[in-house]
DNA sequence: AAAATAAATTGAACCGGTTCAATTTCCTGT
DNA sequence: ACAGGAAATTGAACCGGTTCAATTTATTTT
């Protein structure tokens, strides 16, 4: 049905390995017979396999990218960035989604092994237990990047200074007044959220101040866990005067509990996000992450790795985070 | 470096063929034998080459999948539905973006083809030039499925009932008494815009109404295109009392603009959009389109056709559209 | 015109699995 | 103890490429 190589052979009367090698543009081959070649392929509409190209070269042209979530814009917008450098080096990705889970997330980076990738982007899940599966990668040699670093893992990563994003926002706050804060944070999994939590409370604490247990939530994580904080926080009799979102889609879904109830935002609750994401049209005070340009960044170091070969020194790009101040925190009466 | 079947025959003093049989769960295998192949493969960590499993095989259990850009939450969302299917049948996904061209749809294709993909799931770009991309995948018979139908094509698809979800707007438009329409268009190259234009006319002229050429905007395709939208409708001195936007992106994109500017919705314009993105926290009238479940039915129906064989008679699946009245439509003032 | 050198082409082995006919080993019944 | 049949194991070919030493062909040189 396909056609070979060895089908091409036949039908030019020339060697295997001619025909392997003109299609490759090695030299040492006449103009005549680069001609016959290059004509029956176009002829005949030779594809090469590049499976069968894989097994012996062991470069499948391939990437593999774990991430957790493709319906979030943050993820979506980082793939499209790894993607489009990906192309630019005729490279395909596998798509993987651990979907927040830890034994997924192995299960998959195993998979991309099996299919023999040239190199794995990771966003690691943050789990107690452990890193194993990436510390394996290193041990095996495996072309890796990860978003976010792994402590004591002497790897290649990008990562978002999310500490200093949590710093930015929780003094812009502090500045304009409020002094009791809430914070709606995400799954304990994530890397971000904890940082940016981790810098709220460092701030705070360092003005004397604490992040109220009643005023902290966990796991939030798509737009309904945000609708359903704003639910809890509208059912307290007292609030917080701003509540940090360690993300924009949980910020939209406080945005969309309180829309619903009429609570206004700023004048009765200040309201923070993270990421800036395109689709906002709440003139949201936000932290702007570069998602597309560390897609970019990601894909570029690991090109760097698979090309450089194993002696690659591990590089570490940090992006910086940026508030952008709107109109959803206002000067607190003290 | 990495375990192979043969190493495990060597260590194990058993045949290749052994190792494999056992392996895959062939039976006519003693348990003793069984024990020492998977006891050994289980101790030094074998990992099977998948590549190399595909070459004789011919079943790389991969699948591509060609969408346009998977930053656009429609196809975010779909593409998640996509994978969870393919990962309940072991299958890794390959995540191809068009970026909206032509050219790059075609050398995706080919790219998956060379990978020899089991299958394919294809959301083509609709261009007047020439599907013959689409054809040849028919003629080479290797499975796919399409989001939206091609004519002439007798192949499998999923597809929305676009044309309905824009009568449906419209006529709620109408019955809202709106008599001034416009209307903004996507890309040329997108079916559901064009689609939903249509129907758009179509009502229209049934009431004797027509789309005013002034108000039809075409193109708009990101958040940006809307907002531009929106400040050329706000310049004008007279404008349509309702604004269909062909996604809700583009619909985001006029709120935002209308927002900037003070003009107020749904008193000043009604607005509505498609999708039912679940980031929207604006009361948005809009028709809903299940995505999620769409990208995995294309998934089942692709399987269906892999395991099922070329036999297997193209299926047709049409989801339906549905209006969701929000507080973006008033009735107007005839 | 023969020898030396350079250029072009080829064949066989290999990548890491799968497959299946052929062979070997193990039971069973007599 | 042995023939016969069933069960277990094996070896070789194959999938479709790449690689490179060896061979063949062409071109120079003397």
């Amino acid at each position: 049905m396909k056609l070979t190589i060895s089908d091409l052979a036949k039908m030019t009367g020339l060697a295997k390995s001619t025909i392997s090698g003109v299609l490759n543009n090695k030299d040492g081959f006449s103009e005549k017979t680069r001609q016959k070649v290059l004509q029956a392929a176009e002829q005949y509409g030779y594809v090469p396999n590049e499976i069968a190209r894989g097994l012996s070269t062991k470069y499948t042209k391939t990437i593999g990218l774990v991430i957790k979530d493709i319906a979030n814009p943050f993820y979506s917008k980082l793939t499209k960035g790894v993607q489009e450098v990906a192309g630019e080096y005729g490279y395909t990705v596998f798509l993987c989604s651990s979907f927040e889970d830890h034994h997924t997330e192995k299960e998959q980076i195993q998979a991309m092994l099996s299919r023999r990738v040239d190199g794995l982007i990771v966003a690691p899940l943050l789990e107690e237990v452990t890193f194993d599966h990436l510390f394996d990668l290193k041990a095996k040699s495996v072309p890796f990047v990860l978003l976010g670093s792994v402590p004591g893992l002497d790897s290649s990563y990008v990562e978002f200074d999310d500490y200093d994003g949590g710093r930015q926002v929780t003094e812009h706050l502090l500045e304009r007044g409020h002094r009791s804060i809430g914070f709606a944070a995400g799954l304990p999994t994530s890397r971000a959220s904890r940082e940016r939590l981790r810098a709220c409370r460092d701030v705070l604490s360092a003005h004397g101040l604490a992040l109220r247990p009643e005023f902290t939530f966990e796991g939030a994580q798509e737009l309904a866990d945000g609708v359903e904080i704003g639910r809890k926080l509208i059912a307290m009799k007292e609030r917080p005067s701003a509540l940090i979102c360690f993300d924009d889609v949980v910020a939209l879904g406080v945005v969309k509990a309180f829309q619903s109830e009429g609570l206004r935002i700023p004048e009765e609750m200040s309201l923070t996000g993270f990421d800036d994401i395109d689709l906002m049209i709440f003139p949201l005070t936000t932290v702007s992450i570069p998602t597309y340009e560390a897609g970019k960044a990601l894909a570029r170091t690991l090109f760097g790795r698979i090309f450089g070969g194993p002696d690659t020194p591990p590089q570490r790009i940090v992006f910086d985070e940026k508030l952008v101040v709107r109109s959803s925190v206002r000067t607190a009466a003290n």
